[in-house]
DNA sequence: GAATATATGATCCATTTGGATTATTTGCTT
DNA sequence: AAGCAAATAATCCAAATGGATCATATATTC
């Protein structure tokens, strides 16, 4: 079984270089192409649910209706089709919309068309939406840089998989804040010397060796 | 060049045969196996700069230490190694946890060893955490389904308070991540001498001076 | 009562850090 | 061409930090 893929990008050359290159590929037939959205959705209309396509590729940046609102209303229209960016475009707030809008995946234009082809047909195996490496890393540094928050539905048990003492968390908190050996003792009267011994505990306990890893270590792990 | 690599899993199994696929590929020289995330960083207490692994496949569930917080330790202790799970789990909450932790990429066990050798292969060359599209296919859905949703940060704060420069922004960021005067020399290529001259320089821009210091008013002002 | 964990404190030592000073090179600006 | 800001780098020094070891007191638990 083939199957059955829309293009739709607004140049001429893009929509013929992709189309020889899936119909080289084997496996695709090329059943719809249109140059931008208001096009695509016009020419869908005119086909019969067997003749429609199960894979549309589609441009972001495009003249009358982009790819972002054009998967938006495809996908109330069609939902069954699968929609595919493929663009050059690889900046987060682009990204985020199109999958928002409903992308099934996102591919980057150059990604070599063997490759792009690969991926279509692992999606159309595997069922899983194709992701560009690159645009994959994006998405890990936005979730790691606290740009992409999860919803959470319950924030219960956060075990304490690190176990200080109540003493040692205190003076944990203490040294995150930016205090020395000295300000710590003082802070607790106690000996700087008692404070830094605890601080050393800290450390062997987390596998950390300076207050900024320690620091780090804490934040990420909520022992504050 | 080969590609050095850690294997922690806690299946001796698994180990093994993660190593035999990888050695079979080539390119890559496995130089730590550990079955645990402490047994993981005992052992690289004992490797030298030059001799440590340049990637880490950690494992998710383990005794005595588990993936995350292996990963979450490593990251400040080895910011310049790769970690990235390789893993029989693909839940949610898995997934998103490790991402947090630092996690660079997240490879499914159920992927051929090939595969495995091909995407970590991909990541040397582009620089691109390697993501199974299995994950990446759930990624996506969490964004779709409002599990996760984007975070804008508050650009506003643009204004350069504190005027530093480009290479003092870019010397602070390294210094806040936990990096010594040595490490700021050796990923900069210039002397450890001159990266203190540098933090300095800083230090007396922004009238702390401490590295802690630094960091909370960097944090404050959103200087990174 | 003995064993254990925790908190306290000191001492010694090597390394790192923070600070001041001086100097050279490079690339712009006037 | 002269002037200036950056970036580079070295040297000297004092203070702080990180690490190891030993010692003591005080609870708690078995």
């Amino acid at each position: 079984m083939s199957l059955k893929i829309a293009i739709v990008d607004d140049k001429y050359v893009n929509r013929n270089i992709i189309k020889n290159k899936l119909l080289a590929y084997g496996h695709f037939e090329i059943v719809l192409m249109a140059e931008n959205g208001s096009d695509f959705l016009q020419k869908m209309k005119t086909l019969t649910p067997e003749e429609r396509p199960e894979v549309a590729l589609i441009d972001l940046e495009m003249p009358e209706l982009d790819g972002v609102d054009t998967i938006a209303a495809a996908t109330t229209l069609y939902p069954n089709i699968k929609y595919v960016v493929l663009t050059i475009f690889d900046d987060e707030d682009k990204i985020f919309k199109a999958i928002k809008a409903g992308a099934f995946g996102y591919l980057l234009k150059d990604e070599n068309a063997e490759n792009i082809g690969d991926m279509l047909w692992q999606m159309h195996s595997s069922g899983a939406g194709p992701i560009s490496p690159g645009i994959a890393h994006k998405i890990l540094q936005l979730i790691q840089n606290n740009n992409l928050t999860i919803v959470k539905k319950d924030i219960a048990n956060e075990k304490i998989l690190f176990e200080l003492t109540d003493r040692e968390t205190e003076i944990l908190k203490l040294l995150v804040k930016g205090l020395s050996y000295k300000e710590i003792g003082q802070e607790l009267s106690i000996s700087p010397n008692t404070a830094k011994k605890h601080v050393i505990n800290i450390y062997q306990k987390l596998h950390v060796n300076t207050r900024i890893q320690a620091l780090h270590l804490a934040q990420e792990k909520g022992l504050l």
